[in-house]
RNA sequence: CGGAGUGUAGCUCAGCCUGGUAGAGCACCGUCUUCGGGAGGCGGGGGCCGGAGGUUCAAAUCCUCUCACUCCGACCA
């Protein structure tokens, strides 16, 4: 893409609303526009950003045969009614009227809508276990939303639901997608620390939160100096097979969040404890037949008898995390994006916008780039140098390609690592061939 | 929902206390000089000072109400 023919306005200063890192960065680099409290605007580059992500988490949900649908945002009324929940829940679900006067609502979820499905189109036990998907914006009517899209009123979830016969098989269901999010969040180039969290009225142990460790993470966690090390891509993963051991390694050593800190535990650990502060980036428990009984999803049984199904849920914050990975991964100058949700793997910048040579070299380049099909962005701007250098930086781009006429002359560009700064003089055959390799 | 702030040009902000012609830097348009880490000169466009009411000869400035946004707390993917 010619940066010439694109939209992406970014910032020199940072508007005065935002306040932690990943806001002001996802502003000014033109990912974002604030609509009004905790509702954003997706300009092109953040879209792209928003997409990587959900494509990732879409294919690892469909390698575990969990099938993807589309429920609406805009649910009934009475659906809620029928789970008790339109009263339970507070002024956080927006409620609405439509021409008719009948009540509806924007979707904070999606339990009875896809139990309501179940229901209706699942008989026999034979359909059984069964796992969905959707990837859907809901919204929350937080009091105060803050943090930019980490902490928005509308914001986009994937959420999976779970559907067995018994409690055996949904534990079954759970390891898997445990194990699925370690996977899903490594290609995201982050390091999930799974923590037990809260069962609620289940009880059990079927609950875990997703954290990433980021200095400015909204959480206090404390956990095992084992779990920074650990790489998740060790394991061999066979989804049909027995995934206990694998979710066992997980979550045998230490990890929990304030709320759920074991102090002597903690002391125990001695010099392998470590505290830190992290951002939730998924969540998943099992909640057994709460909405199933009351929403009538029963299967007949091999013997004829009626079985309740028992359910899970199993989240993914998509939005949240194109903020939580910046919170993670930036510097002074701006944003480094892990290889895999880049919005460009590379970015190409004419130092010398009305040089012939220059430009013809970076021309040159830039076709060789898209022949390879190596997603570049190029900064072909009549611009000062250290404009394109500034913005090139702040987008976050993870490799550089820097033409000027002073490299052209004797036949080199440099190429640069944004993560690590590092700048090599090589030809332009060179640089594109380490981006193919 | 409690507490605290802020609303003036596209962005960052000054002016308000002490009422009297609405400003700066950046950005934008034109032009010249520049050209390897957010350049400089000259010229130019852009504002019902968040909104409504009030006080006054006169309100960005004082008073009342209201709306929006932000921060702290409780809550949360």
């Amino acid at each position: 893409m010619r940066l010439s023919a694109y939209f992406l306005p970014t910032l020199k200063e940072t508007p005065s609303e935002a306040q932690i890192v990943s806001h002001r960065l996802m502003l000014r680099a033109g990912m974002i526009r604030q609509s009004s409290a905790g509702i954003y605007s997706w300009l092109p580059m953040g879209l792209k950003v928003l997409r990587n992500i959900e494509q990732i988490v879409r294919e690892e949900q469909n390698a575990i045969n969990c099938h993807e649908v589309l429920m609406p945002t805009i649910q009934p009324a009475d659906l809620w009614r029928q789970s008790g929940r339109y009263d339970d829940y507070g002024p956080e679900m927006l409620r609405i009227r439509d021409r008719h006067d009948r009540d509806m609502l924007y979707g904070p979820t999606n339990e009875e809508q896809i139990t309501e499905i179940f229901a209706n189109s699942v008989r026999s036990y034979k359909d059984v276990p069964q796992l969905l998907y959707h990837i859907q914006w809901k919204f929350r009517d937080e009091v105060r939303p803050r943090f930019g899209v980490m902490r928005g009123r509308e914001f986009l979830m994937k959420d999976a639901y779970s559907f067995d016969l018994d409690k055996e098989s949904a534990r079954r269901s759970y390891n898997k997608m445990f194990v699925s999010y370690l996977k899903t969040y490594e290609r995201l180039g982050l390091k999930a620390i799974p923590m037990a969290a809260d069962t609620g009225p289940i009880g059990g142990d079927m609950s875990h939160e997703f954290l990433i460790l980021a200095e400015t993470g909204e959480s206090e966690i404390a956990c095992h100096r084992d779990f920074i090390d650990m790489s998740w891509s060790d394991y061999e993963v066979d989804f049909d097979g027995d995934l206990q051991p694998v979710v066992d390694k997980f979550t045998n050593q230490y990890a929990a969040t304030d709320e759920k800190r074991d102090p002597e535990a903690e002391k125990a650990l001695g010099e392998d404890l470590i505290t830190a502060r992290g951002i939730e980036v998924g969540h998943i428990f099992y909640f057994g037949d709460k909405y199933s009984s009351k929403l009538g999803a029963v299967v007949t049984g091999p013997e004829g008898e009626e079985i309740t199904v028992e359910m899970g849920s199993y989240g993914i914050g998509v939005s949240r995390l194109v903020g939580a990975i910046i919170e993670a991964s930036h510097d002074d100058n701006g944003i480094i994006w892990p290889e895999s949700i880049a919005p460009y793997r590379v970015g190409l910048i004419n130092l010398r916008h009305g040089d012939e040579a220059c430009t013809q070299t970076c021309d040159d380049m830039y076709a060789s780039l898209n022949e390879a099909g190596i997603d570049v962005l190029y900064d072909d701007r009549d611009k000062k140098a250290g404009a394109k250098f500034a913005d090139m930086d702040l987008i976050g781009l993870p490799w550089q390609i820097v033409i000027g006429p002073r490299g052209v002359k004797d036949g080199i560009v440099e190429f640069k690592n944004r993560k690590t700064g590092e700048r090599e003089e090589i030809s332009p055959v060179k640089a594109l061939n380490r981006l193919k390799g």
